[in-house]
DNA sequence: ATGGTAGCGATGCTA
């Protein structure tokens, strides 16, 4: 079982990217965000042309918006609206592997603007609370417990090499303190595995994602690790395989994430 | 310390 995430920052103008890994690498599943279209818009006919007729799907006009597109059937498991915010961050479903279900839960969580203070900074404020829920969704609904995977943009590169220079980004919104804690938290809150640093050491540098602002981001490599995957307890053993496409950041018009991707033996 | 780019959609907001 081969699961993908990634942030794709349109759907409907990357879609040609989307084809091509989607040819190259064929996933099982893909997990996107910021697909920034209404669900009306999302390129459904062009997902099923490639093979993926099954599709999970909330999106929004313009903003945020994720999408869960998967080779086999789908039971839809709705959408929570975190923060009660109105935005499209969030989308579940289960597809069936080997007659055992397997949970999906797809999470865009908010960026939080610039500035790293919650009295000043609303955006900040709210991806302070809803990573607080996320904690307590993990805790009081069991989100954790069978065979679980919780992915996405999470917007946090938690450990000292989850960015290119600690000391350098302390103060800055995805790696600040309180972030990285509140993250922290919803994580024990579910004894979720850290998949990908089950492939790297923390000592070494690990990024998903690379900055549009930089002259040359393969050369200067100011990555953060934005995108996370997470598995269930139960799921950790089952772990194969892990995958950043860092060349997919070289496309063309690239989207500013890479395609990020686990190979589950279930 | 600063400013740098991108998408949506029609002006500034979000990232």
């Amino acid at each position: 079982m081969k699961i993908t995430t990634w942030n794709i920052n349109s759907v409907r103008l990357r879609m040609p990217l989307v084809a091509r890994f989607l040819k190259s690498h064929s996933p099982d599943v893909l997990l996107l965000q910021e697909t920034k279209c209404r669900d009306a818009e999302f390129p459904a006919s062009d997902f099923r042309s490639l093979g993926y007729p099954h599709l999970a799907i909330n999106g929004q006009k313009g903003y945020h918006g994720v999408a869960i597109a998967s080779k086999h059937p789908l039971e839809p498991l709705g959408a929570r609206d975190f923060c009660k915010a109105g935005h499209a961050r969030h989308i579940a479903a289960e597809v069936k592997v080997g007659g055992e279900p397997l949970r999906l839960h797809n999470f865009y969580v908010p960026a939080g603007g610039d500035e790293p203070d919650r009295e000043i900074n609303p955006k900040f404020a709210h991806k302070l609370d809803f990573l607080d829920e996320m904690r307590e969704w993990t805790r009081d609904e069991g989100v954790s417990q069978g065979r679980v995977i919780l992915a996405g943009d999470l917007n946090i590169a938690p450990l000292e090499h989850d960015v290119w220079s600690h000391k350098a980004l302390l103060k800055v919104v995805s790696h600040t303190p309180i972030e990285v804690e509140k993250l922290t938290k919803a994580f024990d809150a579910g004894g979720w595995v850290d998949a990908l640093r089950r492939f790297v050491p923390a000592e070494e540098k690990l990024y998903t994602w690379w900055s549009y602002r930089a002259a040359d981001w393969s050369a200067s490599d100011r990555g953060r690790r934005l995108d996370h995957i997470w598995v269930s307890p139960t799921l950790g053993g089952a772990l194969r395989e892990m995958q950043v496409l860092r060349e997919a950041r070289g496309w063309e018009r690239p989207s500013d994430h890479a395609p990020t991707t686990i190979v589950l033996e279930v």
